[in-house]
RNA sequence: GUGGCCGUAGCUCAGUCCGGUUAGAGCGCCGCGUUGUGGUCGCGGAGGUCGCGGGUUCGAUCCCCGUCGGUCACCCCA
């Protein structure tokens, strides 16, 4: 017996009409985004693994279990893009971009990224988002514009402000990292019974002991030395002005000095976007400032950049949660209803005539009786029906209902264009 | 990678605890009630290897074991 393959785990199917919604959101992130001033970019959905490896960092669980890296028949090792940060930066310095333009650039993606975890609700290993990269200024002002466009592009989607949740933080400069790192692992050490994943982490990125939410652990950490109390005074006032610009705008704040990302290219602002109803995975999007990332890609000088992601899927769920998913629109204007199968080719004529005049239009298939087509009308949300049998025909007609009043008339078949196009 | 829960019609589920002749419901789908007319209503119909494999039994959707899949949570992130 033959069956048909099941899904990828993880690697969800959007059809309608939930489809809708997906486009309906992610539409929403890109026009906040074009509104911006952010151009849409484009890039592989594949790199050298190294790319990823090198900025998102060695030492975090993206890199070291999440990644679906692969060699190619050439035998480079190539991975699927975990995030879209890194893919668009390194595609801006193989343009030679930090030289060549005027800064700061603003680029807008939306795609689909891949991680190998296990899928659970808001999180699979096959999801879309949507980000924007502003690179080549290190303006507090650009990190308050960057912050507040994502708050924006979730309220375009449909997303109330009392479902949201805006946290930030400060991470400093990559310099600031060694000294607090003694820090922060002097006052590790005086903890006796650390969990094993926080000590491990102690070597490679003591940080990484504020993600860890073993219940011993928020104890501990409550009374552990902030990073944000062990960052260069520049980068306190950057943190303050971007604070200052925010707060101004009326967005909601909520400064969490414990807020770590779990990826390593982060300095400075960081910040995540928090959903209500969403189940564990809360967080709809999230983001910060990468001063580093471009060096660490081995580009010989500073290029400084900030962005976001925003989660589609997760996103549509949280609207889904809270019932403000938008009612999706009509699949067509008109439905042809074709009374005799002999006049099909006539009907689809009349289909493609309407069609180049911009009405969406469709038309019974398979010989079907007229009242099935009419199901179907009804079904594709048409507000009317055009029926086309051998009496129009032979008359040079059309007969045209209104699916709404139930209003029937006829028209004449050389006006069908005129008398069809708009409401 | 670890753990809880769950796999019965296209979908949502009942039945399984106390194994027993043709496995049910609602929705959806198709057709009929109009000889060319939808949404309501009525009637009829199609559709199921009860996830898969093995075991116990005279007999398993039901009990046992294994396996695969789903789901939620941990870890972590969008």
């Amino acid at each position: 017996m033959p069956s048909t393959p099941d899904p990828v785990k993880g690697a969800p199917d959007w059809l309608p009409p939930d489809s809708a919604a997906f486009d309906a959101v992610e539409g929403a992130f890109l026009e906040t985004a074009r509104l911006g001033g952010y151009e849409r970019v484009r890039t592989p959905v594949f790199e050298h693994t190294e790319v990823f490896a090198r900025a998102v960092g060695e030492s975090t669980d993206v890199v070291q279990k999440e990644m679906y890296t692969f060699a190619d028949k050439g035998g480079r090792s190539l991975t699927l893009r975990p995030e879209a940060t890194a893919g668009i930066v390194r595609a801006a310095l193989s343009a030679g971009v930090p030289r060549s333009g005027s800064l700061p650039v603003k680029y807008a993606y939306a795609g689909d990224c891949f991680r190998y975890e296990r899928p659970q609700a808001g999180r699979q290993r096959s999801f879309s988002q949507v980000d924007i990269e502003a690179l080549g200024s290190d303006d507090p002002v650009l990190d308050a514009e960057v912050v507040l466009l994502g708050w924006e592009a979730l309220r375009r989607a449909g997303l109330p402000a009392q479902a949201l949740t805006l946290r930030l933080n400060t991470l400093g400069d990559p310099e600031d990292r060694p000294a607090y790192h003694q820090v922060l692992n002097a006052y590790l050490d005086t903890v006796d019974d650390l969990p094993p994943d926080v000590q491990a982490r102690q070597r490679t990125n003591p940080l990484r002991a504020f993600d860890s939410k073993a219940p011993r652990m928020s104890e501990v950490m409550a009374d552990a030395p902030l990073l944000a109390d062990h960052v260069s005074e520049s980068a306190k006032a950057h943190h303050a002005r971007v604070v200052e610009l925010l707060e101004a705008e009326g967005l909601p704040l909520t400064h969490d000095p414990r807020l770590v990302r779990g990826l390593d290219y982060y300095t400075r602002t960081t910040f995540e976007y928090q959903a209500a109803g969403l189940g564990a995975q809360n967080a709809v999007g999230g983001g910060g400032r990468y001063d580093g990332l471009a060096q660490v890609l081995g580009w010989g000088e500073r290029f400084p950049g900030i962005g976001w992601a925003l989660g589609v899927d997760r996103t549509v769920l949280a609207l889904t949660g809270s019932g403000t998913l938008p009612p999706p629109r009509p699949r067509v204007a008109v439905f042809v209803v074709v009374a005799a199968p002999e006049l099909a080719g006539e009907a689809l004529s009349l289909v493609s005539a309407l069609r180049g005049a911009g009405v969406a239009t469709d038309l019974g298939f398979d010989g079907r009786s007229v009242k099935a087509q009419f199901k179907v009308a009804d079904r594709a949300g048409a507000a009317r029906v055009v029926i086309l049998g051998p009496d129009e025909v032979a008359r040079g007609v059309l007969t045209v209902k209104d699916l709404a009043t139930g209003e029937q008339r006829e028209i004449a078949r050389t006006d069908a264009t005129r008398e069809l196009v708009g409401p």
